[in-house]
DNA sequence: TGTACATCAGTGAACGCGCGTTCACTGATGTAC
DNA sequence: TGTACATCAGTGAACGCGCGTTCACTGATGTAC
């Protein structure tokens, strides 16, 4: 962190974190670049020499997300493979803590109005991430008798819709639609009733 | 539908119309209330006597949606009383319907950025319609044996979140993360794996 | 090591535009007598 | 039934503002010789 003259030598960078603060804080719609270069100590035209609009920038952090998020799932489905059940929870698990670790992430790749199909890269990231948890769901399902087995992707788009709708409810909202429950005791216990319904977990446990 | 000369006569009821067209449309971010203006055939000062702001016609139509959702799930839950699993089901599958029948209400409910506590009848009503699932769940778990039985706000929670992330991510996007499955489809089996989970389902049936 | 030059990454001012909102107004409607 | 007047629901023009973006520029950096 150089104290810097005319060049700053690390916009680009700046930028991004500036913009995941503000949108953080205001929301996507609030957000404007004005206020970004101003965070980042820069005129107003200083980023376009790193992105070339808005909406660029947001697709760009948005993959950048996607990325992560598909990096984040697939270590936690590799670290748990003693078991294809641990396994899957452990995917749904790493879906909310990377809502938890990176809001700014999450609210550009599904609250933002960004396409998922805005770029090639993007559309793939995004694809590469949801078939993490496909996979996951995969070699679940295996292990259910074959005559009452559910299509894998079903799985996995149940989880999915768990896991996006616990985030969007619970997960923020300071003063919102709050519920006695944490997001992740949540997530936790909904996915624990989903699988013991699989026939994956005992029907007992949780009292 | 009188021909209208200076007075319009039912403006009000038309610009809260022309709105969700244009929200279903263009989403909650592009909405302006020019447009909407326009649509209804009258000046861009016009709506400023019935509306205070902009943001107050969100709220307006907001607290609408929310009533009409609430009235929809409590229609829903007084209809299948013939037990308390039906009204449960039941109940949850009016969320989707509601969202399906009246998306331009859901979008400005949950996408909008209004805040549920913007007025105290925009809360009441919010608080009113996720009043009714957790009747419905209170009646369900009853069922459960005490010692292993879930709170039942746990218990709305998951169906809350389970039906709103399956609107969010499957019912919306023409071109977007669709899935072979519809969103009814989804919810209906996703719920049934999961009021399996419950005990309250028998383990077998759906294949 | 020094100089010339190309390139890069900033600046500052300005633009165009559209949006929400206000204001003084005016035409239509309803009511009192 | 007719007239006077208050009230209501529109109009049209304008405002202020902020935002995204562009453009001609300039200071800093890197490279060739």
């Amino acid at each position: 962190m150089a104290k810097r003259g005319y060049h700053h030598g690390n916009l680009k960078q700046t930028l991004i974190e500036a913009t995941l603060e503000l949108v953080e804080e205001l929301g996507p719609q609030a957000f404007t670049l004005a206020e970004a270069a101003k965070r980042a100590q820069v005129s107003a035209a200083a980023p376009y020499r790193h992105f070339r609009s808005k909406n660029d920038l947001f697709v760009e952090i948005a993959q950048q997300g996607f990325e992560t998020f598909a990096d984040l799932m697939e270590y936690a489905y590799k670290s748990a493979q003693e078991s294809p059940l641990s396994a899957f929870e452990a995917t749904g698990r790493a879906y909310l803590a990377f809502a938890r670790r990176y809001p700014g992430h999450y609210i550009l790749m599904f609250e933002s109005g960004v396409s998922l199909n805005a770029t090639p890269g993007l559309a793939h990231a995004a694809q590469r991430a949801k078939g993490i948890l496909h996979r996951a769901a995969e070699d679940l399902v295996v292990h259910i008798p074959k005559e009452r087995r559910p299509p894998p992707s079903m799985v996995s788009d149940h989880v999915w819709a768990l896991s996006h709708g616990v985030v969007e409810l619970f997960a923020r909202n300071p003063a919102g639609s709050r519920s006695p429950f944490s997001a992740e005791d949540l997530l936790e216990s909904g996915l624990g009733v989903y699988l013991r319904g699989l026939g994956l977990l005992a029907p007992d446990k949780r009292k």
